[in-house]
DNA sequence: TTGTAGGCGTTATCAT
DNA sequence: ATGATAACGCCTACAA
C-alpha cells in the first residue's frame, strides 16, 4: 500500500528525530538560544533545511503569549491618506519584527468594530486604530485589558490612550494667513461634513482664524460636496455684494470637487486646498495646499505602540503633528 | 494579601465554570454549533459576556489546523495600485470571514521572500503575492506544500500558479491605434526599465503595434525617468528630420515625469499614458490613458483564492484583465 | 443534550 | 550541553 496524503509540514519533532537530539535542542536552535554546541547546531540547520521546516508560529504563540503582531484598522485601505499610513505602518513594525493585520473599517461602527475584536481574537500584541464611530468605550476596556491601543487622525471619546492628531486649526490658519496676506478679505470655506471630528475642527479652525483677523466668517458651505454643490455654493458667493474672492477645502476630496466646480461655474477663484495632492503643482494655477503628513504619523506612532510593547507604561500621550503650507500659485488674486 | 495582576483573559474554563457547563459545551456555543438547549446557551452567553469572553483564534487554530488568514505581499503599500488592489483584497477577505496580513516587499528579493516565510510560518491560508524578484522556485515549492498561492500582476518564473495579469501588449496597442486615428505616424515610447516585467511586456507590446501598423518602432528611450532626462529625450526627438508628434509613457510615474518634462523642455508634444491617474481630467489639456484596475484585479485574485481554499483543485488559471482606454484630450496633434 | 479524554506544536521548567 | 515533561487554550473523537 503506498501511503497518499497531502504533503504534511513537518514538526519540530520531525527535525529532532532526524538530527537525533530531543525536541527541545531544536526548538533551541530554532530561537537563537544559546547552550548548543556548535556541531549539533550544524546537524540541526541540516535537517531543518533538508525537511523545510518552517516554525510554527501559532504553536508558538499558543505557549509563549506573545504574537509579534499588530492590527490597523482604518476607513479605507485603499484611500490614500490611509495607504500612505499603511505603509510607513508596516516598514516600522517589520523593522520591528512585527507582522500587520490590515481591516477597512468603511466608517460604519459595526465593521469597525467587529475588525477590532477579529484582531483582538487573533490576539495582537497591539492596535492602531483610526476611530470612526463616535462611542469608543468598548476600546477603553480593550486598552485596560491589557492590548495597548494607539488611535489615529482622531480621538476616541471617553478613551485616554496614546493619539495622534494633525494640526487641524494651525492648518487652517495657515492657509488663512496665506490668502490674507495675497489681498483677500472674503474667503469662503468648503467643509466636509462637520459630523467627521477632522471636518469640526479645520471648521472651528476657520471660524476662529477668519475671526481674529478681523474678517467675515459665516461664509461656510457644509459638504459632502459634489461639482454641482460647489458650483452653486460659488456662485452664490461670487454674486454677493461683497463677494468671496477666495476658497478654503476642507480636505482632497473636496478640493477635487472645487477645482472641478470651478470649472462649471465657469469660475476662477483663489484656492488654498487641505491635503497636499499628486500633481497639484502640475495644474494650472499650480495649487497651494496645506500638506499633512500621513506617513509620519504611521510611523510616529508604531513607534510608540513598539515601546508601550516593550514595557513603556508612562502616561498616554497626545502629538499633536504639524501641517505644512506648500505655496504654490492658487493663492494669489485672480484678477 | 490582595493579588496584584494584570487583567488575564478568561479562557472557555473560565466561562465554563461560570455557567455551569463543561468546556465542550462552551466550545459548541462560541461556534454556534447545533446540539445545546436553548436555556443553557443563554447562561453561556451571559457568562461569555460578563466575563468579556473572546475566543483565543491562535489556539483554536492550533487544533483545527485552519487560520482564516491570508496573506498579501506587494511592493509598497503606499503606492496607489497597491493600495487599491489591498483594498479590494481586504473586503473580499472579510466577505469569507478571513483576515489580511500585508507587507511590502520593497522590490528587494530577499525581504520579499522573508516576508513570505514569516506569513507561511503564521500558517495563512493562502498567499497573495506581486512577484518582484526573478527566482520564485522558492514560492513553487510552497504552492506544492499545500499553500495556494495567487500571483498579481506579474507572472512568476518556474511557477504554475493561479495568475493575474493585465493585457500590456493591447493596452499599449490601443494607445498607438488612438494616436494614430489622431494623424500621428512618429510616435515616442518612454519605457520604464525594461528590467521589470511589465514594463518589458509594453515595450513589446510598442514595437509590435507600431510595426504591424508600419510605424517607426526604433523610437524608445529607456527609464527609470527623471523630468530631466524626459526632456533631452523629448529635445532629441523634436529636433529630427522626421520629429516625433506623440509620446505614449510606460507607466504613471512615466506619466508624471513626461508632464514635467514637457514643461522643462517646454515642448507640448501629444500625449497618451499608461494608467490612470486622479485629476488627469483637470490638467490642460487633459491626459488620456490607458486604465488599469487593480481593485478588479484584487477581487478577481481574492476570489479564485477562496474557491481553492474550498478545495478547487482545477489547473492553474491565467486570467489576463483588459485594459481601457479613456479619451481625454491629450491625444490630440498640438499645433 | 452534554461531557471526558487526548492531542495540535511549541516553549517553560526542571532535571541530568 | 541536553533532555523529559507539562502546559498553553482549544477542538476532534468518542462516550454517556
Amino acid at each position: 500500500m503506498t501511503q497518499i496524503s497531502a504533503p504534511l509540514r513537518p514538526t519540530m519533532y520531525d527535525v529532532a528525530r532526524r538530527a537525533g537530539v530531543s525536541i527541545k535542542t531544536v526548538s533551541r536552535v530554532v530561537n537563537g538560544e544559546p547552550g548548543v554546541r556548535p556541531d549539533t547546531r550544524v546537524r540541526v540547520d541540516a535537517a531543518i533545511s533538508d525537511l523545510g521546516y518552517l516554525r510554527n508560529d501559532g504553536a508558538s504563540q499558543l505557549r509563549s503569549g506573545r504574537t509579534d503582531t499588530i492590527g490597523l484598522v482604518v476607513e479605507d485601505l485603499a484611500n490614500p491618506f490611509y495607504s500612505a499610513l499603511a505603509g510607513a505602518v508596516e516598514r516600522v513594525a517589520r523593522r520591528h519584527r512585527h507582522l500587520l493585520l490590515t481591516g477597512s473599517g468603511e466608517g460604519i461602527a459595526d465593521q469597525e468594530r467587529s475588525i477590532t475584536s477579529a484582531f483582538l481574537a487573533r490576539r495582537v500584541a497591539g492596535l492602531l486604530v483610526v476611530p470612526t464611530a463616535s462611542d469608543h468605550a468598548w476600546l477603553a476596556q480593550e486598552a485596560a485589558a491589557g492590548t495597548p491601543v494607539v488611535l489615529l487622525d482622531r480621538p476616541a471619546q471617553g478613551v485616554a490612550a496614546d493619539t495622534f492628531l494633525t494640526d487641524n486649526e494651525g492648518g487652517v490658519r495657515s492657509a488663512v494667513e496665506h490668502l490674507v496676506a495675497h489681498g483677500h478679505r472674503h474667503i469662503g470655506f468648503l467643509s466636509d461634513d462637520p459630523d467627521f471630528w477632522t471636518a469640526a475642527r479645520r471648521l472651528d479652525g476657520f471660524r476662529t482664524a477668519t475671526r481674529s483677523l478681523g474678517l467675515r466668517s459665516d461664509t461656510v458651505a457644509m459638504g459632502p460636496h459634489s461639482p454641482d454643490s460647489v458650483a452653486a455654493a460659488l456662485r452664490a458667493w461670487h454674486e454677493q455684494d461683497d463677494p468671496v474672492t477666495a476658497v478654503l477645502t476642507g480636505n482632497n476630496l473636496v478640493t477635487l470637487a472645487a477645482l472641478r466646480g470651478m470649472r462649471l461655474a465657469g469660475l476662477r477663484l483663489s484656492l488654498v486646498g487641505f491635503d497636499d495632492f499628486e500633481l497639484a503643482d502640475l495644474l494650472t494655477p499650480a495649487v497651494t495646499v496645506v500638506a499633512q503628513d500621513p506617513a509620519s504619523m504611521g510611523e510616529q506612532a508604531t513607534h510608540l505602540l513598539m515601546q508601550r510593547l516593550a514595557g513603556d507604561a508612562s502616561p498616554p500621550r497626545t502629538v499633536v503633528l504639524p501641517t505644512r503650507l506648500v505655496v504654490r500659485e492658487s493663492g494669489r488674486p485672480t484678477s
